[in-house]
DNA sequence: GACGCTTCTGATGCATGCAACATAGGCTTT
DNA sequence: AAAGCCTATGTTGCATGCATCAGAAGCGTC
């Protein structure tokens, strides 16, 4: 039992590699500029350089490293330029979701998304800013699952990695009257989904999106790089 | 400038070992089932198989092979639920595309998809399918590169690959009637574009988009794998 | 003092070797 | 003959060593 539980935690560690790594570039330990060589995370990880030449390869194809040969892997910070282009990519695989899930009319993933709201409201009502931001986190991916859409879901996945740079996550919930409306607006994109109204929910969907990424671009955290 | 070439070609080679592979795999040369190991394409390429390794994990992030631990490299052809979906996906961010450059009226684009559209004419007219699906081929990409969203272009690159397959390519001008029938959609697409309406594009396109897909889901071809 | 060249260093890129494991086929047993 | 075990094989996964090269520091020249 003891060995079994080591096996399994060495193997989740092994297949999880790349997300430790991913983990560590988007949480902003490492200053903007280089990452500490390969040889340091083999160390750190304690496997060889080669399994961490695969995770940094994968992490510079997804957009969040720079690989430039002979030198060196750079953490790779969006420019405001390259965020307004990926919120335009994300409120239209969102929209895209919402409509497929009001098409399919599932039942499971509305139970889900009431609950969610209701407790969102609670959430704003208390102001609870991190249960708020959890639940506007699970309300999007509830959604986008439940598109049904495996490729989609990969997609949108890639997505939201190059926009989790911790200095962009939780912005939509600081702004003063952001709360209410953002719940307004889920609530209507939940309306149109219950009515099995696909282009109806799209719209909601892509509406919210765009005003929730109205407020993340206007903080004056991102003005550094524009 | 004899060793110029040479150092050029072989720089190509390297930066290019991705490219090579997943043509390989897209072009139907290997059988659906196990891609040969590592050591053939190591041997192939005249490489080692560290580089090999690295370009088989991209390939299966992009989802063209299945690595399975331990055993082996599979071509993963997708199924018929995978096309629709990532049909699904490209209506979008066509049409994402398509609104882009219509809000931003560009004139660099517009002649080249008004020349592009001519000479798709033409060679419906001539029944000339080789050249039509190039053209067609080219306005799709001016349009995504002319959004001027960079992060778009890459997400839709990824997904072009996936469709890539050889036994998919070339289905939407096989069809009676569909040559002239997307060639007025091309226009249609345009007109929008041209008269700076970003949600008649968007429409116009995922029109087009959806039409086409039809078609090519309607191949018998593809019913093997449903 | 500034500019250009050379050397030096640190990191990557790749080749190679070995161990681990999934699968297949034969072998034993019933 | 069927079922289970066991060995054999082929492949991957990883560790390590060496060559290569970009960039920096030091040196010499103008």
């Amino acid at each position: 039992m003891q060995d079994d539980l080591e096996v399994v935690r060495e193997a989740a560690d092994r297949d999880g590699l790349l997300d430790r790594i991913r983990r560590l570039v988007l949480g902003g330990d490492f200053p903007p500029g280089a990452v500490v060589p390969e040889a340091f995370l083999a160390q750190e990880f304690d496997v060889s350089r080669t399994p961490i030449r695969e995770a940094l390869k994968q992490l510079q194809h997804e957009g969040l490293v720079e690989i430039r040969p002979k030198v060196g892997t750079f953490v790779r910070e969006p420019t405001r330029r390259e965020i307004i282009e990926l919120f335009q990519l994300k409120e239209s695989l969102e929209g895209l979701a919402a409509s497929l899930l009001a098409r399919r009319g599932e039942v499971k993933e509305l139970s889900v998304l009431r609950r969610n709201l209701e407790e969102s409201e609670m959430a704003a009502l208390t102001h609870d800013t991190d249960a708020y931001a959890r639940l506007v986190h699970e309300f999007h991916w509830t959604i986008v699952r439940g598109s049904d859409n495996h490729k989609l879901v990969e997609h949108y996945e890639r997505l939201m990695n190059q926009l989790a740079y911790q200095r962009l996550v939780l912005r939509t919930v600081e702004h003063p009257g952001r709360l209410e409306a953002s719940t307004r607006e889920h609530r209507a994109v939940l309306d149109m989904i219950e009515h099995k109204d696909p282009f109806g929910a799209e719209s909601a969907m892509r509406n919210h999106v765009h005003a929730s990424s109205r407020e993340a671009l206007t903080d004056p955290a991102q003005d550094r790089r524009s």
